[in-house]
DNA sequence: GATTGATCATAC
DNA sequence: GTATGATCAATC
């Protein structure tokens, strides 16, 4: 099957990228394409519908970008430590939804350099990959927008810092069950888990082991509405296939 | 309509 | 159970 000029087999597994161009000009040659003919091409059907199958866009686009991790706390192209971050967008650009950033570790979170953060980890190179994703779209019609590389710019960098030394100061004073979906500009804090009944290991007030729901950090909305925005302004970024 | 809290599939 | 990948859906 021929997309964009790239010939890509579905009998044999994409290999992992070793450069971000090599990742950048994979990932181009996908612009445009439709979820059900992006599955076709690596042997996948596409889901009727995203309910029971809530990743699998993400999956999807690992599988044909030749990401490695798996599970792992590590970069989906590891090689190259660049993460894949599919987003999904309304006609005009915006963000249906949040971005889930990382789970987070209750015990260690107050007690690592911001640097050092799995937040921080994370975001420090990003292949965000558009689609466009409105609700009565079926899945498979669904299109891929132009992907493109992103690293927080020093004040992306600042605005996430400054969320998260605020909430990583309340779970390290034992504060985590006051923290709503509320707090943050940028990041947020919200419930990561598979129901409301999952509790892990916290810490209360006193310093003392508690169990508590998993929580996970999240972009706003309005913060990744300016990457998308800034990324499509630029001149070397086409315009974006929506 | 936007947002927060809840939830789903899968691998190990 | 813990991690990955997120979207659903009740509520504001």
């Amino acid at each position: 099957m021929r997309v964009g000029g790239f010939l890509l087999r579905t009998t044999s597994l994409v290999d992992a990228p070793v450069t971000e161009t090599q990742l950048l000009e994979r990932a181009s040659a996908l612009a445009g394409v439709s979820l059900g003919d992006a599955a076709r091409l690596v042997g996948q059907t596409t889901p009727g519908h995203l309910r029971g199958h809530k990743g699998w866009v993400g999956c999807l686009l690992e599988t044909l970008l030749g990401a490695t991790a798996g599970s792992a706390d590590r970069p989906d192209f590891e090689a190259i430590g660049v993460e894949l971050k599919t987003i999904p967008l309304r006609s005009d650009g915006q963000p249906l939804e949040t971005t889930f950033v990382c789970s987070i570790d209750l015990l260690s979170v107050a007690h690592v350099e911001w640097r050092d953060s799995r937040v921080f980890r994370k975001l420090r190179r990003v292949l965000w990959f558009p689609v466009h994703a409105e609700r009565h779209i079926p899945i498979a019609v669904r299109r891929l927008g132009t992907p493109f590389l992103w690293s927080p710019s020093p004040d992306q960098e600042a605005a996430l810092r400054w969320d998260w030394e605020e909430l990583a100061g309340l779970i390290g004073r034992g504060d985590v069950d006051d923290i709503t979906g509320h707090f943050g500009r940028s990041l947020q804090v919200r419930p990561k888990a598979a129901n409301s009944r999952v509790r892990r290991r916290g810490l209360d007030a006193d310093g003392c082991a508690i169990s508590v729901l998993p929580r996970g950090f999240y972009l706003r909305p309005a913060f990744t509405s300016r990457i998308i925005r800034d990324a499509f302004r630029s001149p070397d970024v086409e315009t974006p296939t929506l």
